[in-house]
RNA sequence: GGGGAGAUACCGAAGCGGUCAAACGGGCCAGACUGUAAAUCUGGUGGCUCAGCCUUCGGAGGUUCGAAUCCUCCUCUCCCCA
């Protein structure tokens, strides 16, 4: 199967240029490519790692990705298919995310020999002469054809600023000179940036006289219950583990809905295409063997071998015995800690089962805590050394919260 | 620059002097049912030393026994006109 005919089958294409061109060209030969990524947080998330899957294949194939750092763009701001002004970064917080990006994505792709490039859009934007730019630039940009895009729409209703208006039009300069400075013929991003790819071409079309470039977009990914994929409601799920640990990465994909399986075995693993299909045809409870496979191998993907391992030995302790006890999230408290006794939602606030002592007090009183197993009564029943297992104390929350002290003394 | 509308908890959105820690919906959390899935039903959803107290309704002041609600100024957003 063809490189292109693979991102095909794994949903990786939503919109293309030129179908027929890219297959050829991605078909043919080594093919330059471009993937811009705005440092708008501390660390990539699963959103980012969707396109970095698909510059991981390329290369693969023998293509030649560029990393872009958007640091130049992201103190612009995209509104694509924002509703409001996105609030400012700071020049310093942008930087230091993209440093962030630039650490993070070493995992993924190897950059030695120049394989594959890593490169900051501030590099030039920043230098741009504001006539000059205009001149060469702006020109060829169509208000009316921005305005008519669908990525505008909404804002329109609601208000565009001026900088955020220039977004694409910056956007399409990186195209531009990485083409000058890479032959670089592809670009390829989230479907919501295909108005700002597509300018891209054109204006490189314009510019170079060329008919070589092309862009393309990955599908939005979205879950079956149509949110957006990779948002939890206390937030993103981080690439860094300092801001999600794997055990908690790998809990995400083992949570994930029954109906989404196939589709992220597909896009966020390399397992192959056929051994996919048949981790499909699981039913019922069986399918939980297939987000086994899944949560194990992005996590081993993110966090590498040992952590997917220790993540994988930790939920299975968790939850269905066997696995390493000492692998579950857990926190170390001297013995005198439970002398004479901590009322039991002190302790589920104090280990971050709760956020506050009233919502550990509501979770108890609703029946949702447990220690080692046995559900808590009261609210304030103290937990002493007489709960101490194997040196440990079990808390837990709800199904799917477990939380292990470690009684140390 | 002129005129108008608005800013309420995670989001949307009521409230227009006390009965407001603030209706309703979504989200989220818990319980039941389950498979660490979905759907459904039930309860919960500011903090604390929790039948009580404290801090919230863009910000700062003020009026009042009492303010999310009234007044003044400020900040921001949107709409119309230039």
């Amino acid at each position: 199967m063809g490189c292109f005919e693979e991102l095909k089958e794994r949903g990786f294409v939503a919109q293309v240029t030129d179908e027929d061109a890219v297959r050829r060209a991605l078909d043919e030969g080594p093919v330059t490519f471009y993937v811009g990524f705005d440092p708008t947080a501390a660390s990539p998330h699963i959103g980012n790692l969707y396109p970095t899957m698909v510059m991981m294949h390329l290369q693969r194939h023998g293509h030649r990705p560029i990393m872009v750092l958007g640091t130049g763009t992201t103190m612009i701001g995209d509104p694509s298919g924002k509703t409001e002004l996105r609030q400012m970064l700071s020049v310093e917080q942008i930087r230091s995310n993209a440093d962030a990006f630039r650490r993070a994505m070493n995992r993924f792709l190897h950059f030695e020999e120049s394989r594959a490039l890593c490169v900051d859009n501030a590099e030039w934007l920043l230098q741009l002469s504001y006539i000059d730019f205009l001149r060469d630039v702006g020109r060829h940009f169509s208000v009316n054809r921005m305005l008519a895009a669908e990525a505008y729409k909404q804002r329109l209703e609601r208000g565009l600023s001026f900088i955020e208006f220039n977004y694409q039009i910056l956007q399409a300069y990186d195209f531009l000179e990485l083409y000058r400075r890479e032959t670089c013929t592809l670009q390829i991003g989230g479907d919501d940036q295909w108005g700002n790819i597509l300018a891209g071409v054109d204006l490189v079309r314009r510019l170079e006289n060329s008919t070589t470039v092309h862009g393309m977009t990955t599908p939005l990914l979205t879950t079956a219950s149509g949110a957006k994929m990779g948002k939890t409601a206390d937030g993103a799920v981080w690439i860094d583990p300092e801001l999600l640990s794997p055990y908690d990465f790998f809990q995400y994909w083992i949570n994930v809905d029954d109906r989404d399986v196939e589709k992220l075995l597909k896009c966020y693993t390399f397992l192959p295409l056929d051994e996919i299909a048949s981790l499909a045809r699981l039913e019922g409870a069986d399918i939980r063997k297939a987000k086994d496979v899944l949560a194990y191998e992005v996590t081993r993907l993110v966090h590498g071998e040992a952590a997917a391992e220790e993540a994988r030995s930790g939920a299975r302790a968790a939850f269905s015995g066997g696995g390493d006890v000492s692998q579950m999230p857990t926190t170390s408290l001297p013995a005198a800690h439970f002398s004479p006794g901590v009322p039991a939602y002190e302790l589920f606030h104090a280990v971050g089962l709760a956020g506050s002592k009233g919502d550990a007090r509501r979770l108890l009183q609703q029946g949702g805590g447990y220690v080692n197993e046995e559900r808590i009564e009261a609210f304030d029943r103290p937990i002493t050394g007489e709960d101490v297992r194997e040196g440990a104390i079990l808390l837990r929350a709800g199904k799917k919260k477990h939380h292990r002290i470690q009684v140390e003394g």
